[in-house]
DNA sequence: GTTGAGCGTT
């Protein structure tokens, strides 16, 4: 369905010479969109780690900066991006953690960054029965190289129907645990095995942002914060409630903010982990109170902003974005609805506690921002949010264990998107639901 | 020749 775009035209795209250092020997052409703007998310699918882009100005010999808004580096002038060769400006955080270390180029860091971010086995639940290791190779391979597939099988050689895949990078993992995969019609759910829970690393990428003004928007979060890496996701809870969440790709990025204070907009904010300091009370209520598919309301600028699509055949697995803080992007193929919010939890599974983002290059592409509308309950009608501070937990999880709480039963990370929650379509929205024609996520159909 | 929640040595 998504593993191959009908137009897609490589002549339509303008390719950028980038490189992580200035050795034009490393240079790598990626493609920007048909706007003419780069996505960061392209950018660190080639380069994990960079949050911007800077080049030395042929005349003036100085080290000029690339405008980056919104999850988009905008080219030097209208004449587009030209010939120099770019390169890749790495978070300051990546410098700080290596400020005790030898000096390093930016290859190790990146290298380093990496490694940290370790991969995992993937678990592909639902996989349709003819599948075969080359056919599900082929339909990930548009996530990253696929570095293992194993379908499983009985003894008399019968499939049983999941299998279990590995990529060769934590950012091709993310991206592909940050969608909805349909493979020949099927909905095939893509996990973190539970045999690895507890073994893929658990760090939040999400922040809390205390103190913030009411003329602060998401966008303006999002553009501060993304000077320390890359940034997948903000929310700011209308009406105005003095706080923000900010999730970076790098959950390095979040933890090393936590405890610092920034000034965005003339105002001192403080940043802080966006996990619940203890439970207030009996809070078991976030599941019925708006996190789940129902809410929408809140000022929330999705990884890659733009204008908003009306949806109908979305592939996010909006469960997995959540934790991962995935931004699928990409390819000029589909384009996607944001469905931000619920997902919180599915990275809990997945281990990785924040929204990771998913760059790329090669899978579906996130034309649009996340749904306006307001649709059904919101934070108004959520008494929870009276309290301050964050809610009790981002998981969403029954458990109410926070990010790294290992709850095994009750939660989000049991299924429980699958039968079908009212969510998505209706509620007014354009319908960005994970399918156009059923009423949950498990719309496959027994095969014939 | 069928099937559809699950969790990997075959």
């Amino acid at each position: 369905m998504n593993s191959k775009s009908e137009n897609y035209n490589e002549d339509l795209f303008e390719y950028i010479r980038v490189s992580e250092d200035e050795d034009d020997a490393n240079a790598v052409e990626i493609p920007c969109e048909l706007d003419g703007t780069l996505l960061l998310s392209t950018l660190v699918a080639q380069f994990p780690g960079a949050c911007g882009l800077k080049y030395r100005h042929p005349e003036s010999k100085s080290v000029r900066g690339v405008r980056i808004s919104d999850g988009k580096l905008h080219p030097p002038s209208d004449a587009g991006w030209g010939k120099p060769l770019y390169v890749c400006v790495f978070p300051k955080e990546n410098k700080r953690k290596m400020e005790d270390v030898s000096p390093e180029n930016s290859a190790a860091k990146t290298k380093r960054l990496e490694k940290k971010l370790t991969c995992s086995d993937l678990i592909c639940l639902g996989l349709p029965w003819k599948s075969t290791e080359e056919s599900i190779r082929q339909y990930f391979e548009q996530f990253g190289e696929v570095v293992m597939v194993q379908l499983k099988r009985d003894k008399n050689g019968t499939f049983k129907g999941f299998g279990f895949i590995r990529f060769a990078t934590y950012v091709s993992q993310m991206r592909a645990l940050a969608q909805r995969h349909n493979i020949e019609g099927r909905w095939v759910d893509v996990r973190i095995p539970n045999s690895k829970e507890g073994v893929v690393p658990q760090m939040p990428c999400k922040v809390f942002v205390g103190r913030c003004t009411e003329d602060m928007t998401a966008d303006d979060l999002r553009d501060y914060f993304s000077k320390f890496g890359e940034v997948t996701d903000v929310f700011v809870p209308r009406p105005f409630r003095a706080f923000g969440f900010v999730t970076f790709l790098d959950p390095e990025v979040a933890q090393s903010l936590c405890g610092e204070d920034h000034v965005i907009k003339g105002a001192s904010v403080s940043v802080s982990s966006a996990a619940p300091k203890i439970k207030a009370k009996s809070n078991q209520s976030w599941k019925d109170d708006g996190y789940g598919p129902n809410n929408w309301d809140g000022n929330r600028s999705g990884p890659s902003g733009g204008s908003s699509n009306s949806g109908g055949s979305s592939n996010i697995d909006t469960l997995n974005m959540q934790n991962l803080g995935i931004n699928p992007n990409g390819g000029p193929p589909a384009n996607f609805n944001l469905p931000i919010s619920l997902v919180a939890a599915a990275l809990n599974q997945a281990g990785w506690g924040g929204f990771l983002g998913g760059p790329g290059n090669s899978g579906p592409n996130w034309q649009g921002g996340p749904p306006q509308g307001n649709s059904g309950k919101n934070w108004n009608s959520n008494q929870n949010w009276g309290q301050s501070g964050p809610p009790p937990s981002w998981n969403q999880g029954g458990g109410n264990q926070g990010w790294n709480g290992g709850n095994k039963s009750g939660n989000w990370n049991q299924g429980n998107w699958s039968n079908g929650q009212a969510g998505w379509n209706g509620s007014g929205n354009s319908g960005s639901g994970p399918s156009a024609s059923g009423n949950g996520w498990n719309n496959n159909k027994p095969q014939t």
